[in-house]
This record gives structure tokens, sequence and C-alpha cells, in this order.
DNA sequence: CTTTCATATAACTTTTTTGTTATATAACCT
DNA sequence: AGGTTATATAACAAAAAAGTTATATGAAAG
């Protein structure tokens, strides 16, 4: 059971194109924050922001490796059952976002 | 399947505590206007501004009945699904509002 | 050690959201 | 008709969100 105040805070959070379509792309797994640089159009500081909500919400968790640093969805968040429920009614964003990460996975 | 841009609009019109609040007491069944109004610690305009917001984004139905508008779920939207299972895990407002609507129900 | 690359933060601007008060509309009630 | 009640809209102010450029940090590579 969710309060008001706690879900409405992660609905606002979700309520965004760009977050959404970050998360949608983490359902398939780790993402490294270069490719979100290249798939979006607004800049680094701006793509680092974004990422930064989705995690002080709770939703993301990250690894470091070298200089890259990779996010993936939180498992083990109490919000994690609605992610993936609502990113499984999420249509893959359309053109795919097909570029190359310069980040050796 | 939803679009993106359809998805983060209705997650962004249901990330909000005062209209979470709003269909969490719908999901019991029809609400006039008023006792909204009633129960909100915002004046009668913001009250229907965010009524407005739910409705134009699909979610609620209204039915006139004299001078009182009584609100109601829609649940031919394609959203329906999704609210439902949000206000199932949804703690009911506490302290509950029980303030008694003018209207005659 | 200095440069480079990936990412984060700071400072600031623009846009959006949410509230307010004042006013309009619509229905009801003498 | 004229007053009252319920709701909506307009005009505006304050607060929050989302973007930008400039700068800082931290790791890698010469």
């Amino acid at each position: 059971m969710y309060t008001v105040e706690e879900l409405s805070k992660v609905l606002k959070v979700l309520g965004d194109p760009t977050r959404l379509t970050m998360l949608k792309q983490m359902e398939a797994g780790e993402q490294c924050a270069c490719s979100f640089v290249d798939c979006f159009d607004i800049s680094q500081p701006a793509i680092s922001r974004h990422l930064k909500m989705l995690r002080q919400a709770g939703l993301l968790l990250e690894r470091r490796d070298k200089q890259w640093i990779h996010y993936r969805l939180n498992e083990t968040s109490p919000f994690y059952p609605l992610v993936t429920d609502l990113l499984a009614n999420l249509e893959t964003n359309e053109p795919s976002c097909d570029c190359e990460p310069n980040c050796a996975i």
C-alpha cells in the first residue's frame, strides 16, 4: 500500500516523456549514461538531472565501471512492480534509438 | 499499448496528491464537485481546475443533476485499468474526509 | 603530471504548474 | 424579475520544473 504522498511523487517523476523513455530503454537491461546523452536531443546536464530524479525516487541503481556509469531498474524498489507493469504497456520508441554508446558496455 | 507521449501525459496528471486523492474518493463511486471543495484546503476554482485536468485526460465523466455536477471514473478510458490498479494500491487518506456534501447525493 | 573523457553540480533563464481573487454562467428558489 | 448556490473561467502571482552554459569531479591514458 502506497501513501498518496509517495505515490504522487513517483508518478510525477514517471510523468515525463524523457524519463519514461529512459526507463523503457532500461527495461531491456543496464544502460550507460552516455547512451542517453546520445539518444536524446537535450544537453548532457539535462540528462544527468533526469537520471538523478529517477535515482532519487529510488527507481534506479547505478554501477560504475571505469569512467562510465551504468544505470538499471531497481528491482527492490516498492514501485518496481508498478514500473514494469507500465513499461510492459508502453510502445517502444519510434524511431528506435540505435545510437552506439562509446563505452565498452 | 500506450505511446510514450500519451502515457507520460496521463502520469503527469496522476502525479499530484490532490488529484490522486480525488480519484481515490471516486473509486467508491460518484462524487459531487461540492464535496471536493469541502474536503480540500484549496479554493473552489483550484478544485475546478484539478477536475478539469482529470476530465481532459479522459479519466472522468460528469453528470449534471440540478445545480450539482457529479464526477465519476470513466470506465471506458484506455487508462481505466491503470487507474484502478493504482488506486487499489493506494492508502485511504488519513484522516479520512468525512465532510458531508450539501447536495442530496 | 597533464590532458581527455564521462558525469555531476552550480548558476541562471524560460516554461509550466498551481494557487489566488474577481467575475461569469447556469440552475434553483422565492 | 431578483437573490442564492454550484461550478467554471479569466487574469494574474508565486512556486516548481526543465532547459541552458559554465565549471567541477573523478577516472584513464598519454
